[in-house]
DNA sequence: TTTTTACACTACAATATGTAATGGAAGGTG
DNA sequence: CACCTTCCATTACATATTGTAGTGTAAAAA
C-alpha cells in the first residue's frame, strides 16, 4: 500500500514557486502575478475553479503574504485590493540571482558543470550571449 | 526596539547546507562529511565545542537523518556508527544539478544572465571549460 | 553487583502553512 | 428604519518540520 513510505524522504524536488512558497501561497502569488490587483473574493473565485476553498483561508494566506512583504493591500472603500510588490519577473530575477550566486559561491565548479550540461537545452540566443560574455571576460583578464 | 520586525520577512537567504537542512542538521551533516563514520557521542563532543548540547538531541536528529536516507547507521556491538549515504560532493552535485536544471527550466534566460554576471568571480579553468563546451555546442548545432 | 554508557521511546516547544469559525462593520434593499 | 448580505479582523486549530530533552532499558565496565 506504500503507506508512509515517502514520509521521510528528503524532499529536494520542490519546483518553481514551491521552492519559495507553500502550495496555496504559490497559487495565490501566481494569480496575482498574472493579472491586475484583485480582491480576496476574486482570488477565491479563481481558486475555486480547481477546488472549493474557504474565503477566510484565502484571506489569511493573502494577509500573511502582505506581512511578508510580498503583496500590498490597498483599501478601496470597504474593499481591499491586493497586488504583488514586485512583478514575477523581478521576483524571479532576484531569487534566481540569489540562488545562482549562492550556488556558485558554494559549489563553484560543480554548478558550472551542471549549467554546462543543461546548456544543450537552452536556446541559441542564450548561447550567443554566453559567447559574448566569454569573449569579454577574456579581454578583461588579459 | 525592533522586536518582531523581522519575524515576517520573506526569508530567501538560506545559504549552503541550510537550504537543505535545519541548522543542527546541517552541522551534523558537515561533521559526518568531514571525517570518518562517527558515533553519536563523537558528534556530540564535536558539537559541544561550540555550545553544550544534549546527547539525546544529537541522537534524535541523527536518527531522523537516517530516516531521511541521508545517513546510514551501522551497528558495531552496542555502538552505532553513522556515516553519510553520499559524499558531500555527490550530494552537492545532485542538489546543485536539480536546482540548476529547475532554474533553467523555469527561468531560462534569467538564470543564464545571472550566471553570466557571476562568472566574473569564477576562476580561469571554469571559463576554459565553458569555452570548450560552447565550441562543442556550436559544432553540434550546425 | 553496582555503575555507567548507549540507545529506544516518547514528548514537547516553536515555526510555517493550510484551514476555518465567529463576530463586527459597511452598504444595499424592502 | 430594520434586515440581510458582503467583506474584513480576530482568533483558533491542525499538521509537518525541526530542535530539545526526559525516562526507561539493555549491555558493558568497574
Amino acid at each position: 500500500m506504500n503507506l508512509t513510505i515517502n514520509k521521510f524522504h528528503f524532499d529536494s524536488d520542490k519546483v518553481g514557486l514551491n521552492r519559495f512558497f507553500g502550495p496555496l501561497e504559490a497559487k495565490i502569488m501566481d494569480i496575482l502575478w498574472s493579472g491586475s490587483e484583485k480582491s480576496i473574493k476574486e482570488v477565491q473565485h479563481i481558486l475555486e475553479k480547481e477546488k472549493a476553498i474557504n474565503f477566510n483561508t484565502v484571506m489569511t494566506v493573502m494577509n500573511r503574504l502582505v506581512d511578508k512583504n510580498l503583496l500590498v493591500k490597498r483599501s478601496e472603500g470597504r474593499k481591499s485590493l491586493y497586488s504583488p510588490v514586485k512583478t514575477k519577473e523581478e521576483f524571479m530575477q532576484e531569487q534566481s540571482k540569489k540562488l545562482t550566486e549562492n550556488l556558485l559561491d558554494e559549489f563553484g565548479g560543480l554548478v558550472v558543470n551542471h549549467m554546462l550540461d543543461s546548456l544543450d537545452k537552452v536556446d541559441q540566443s542564450l548561447l550567443e550571449r554566453l559567447e559574448q560574455k566569454l569573449t569579454q571576460l577574456k579581454k578583461e583578464k588579459s
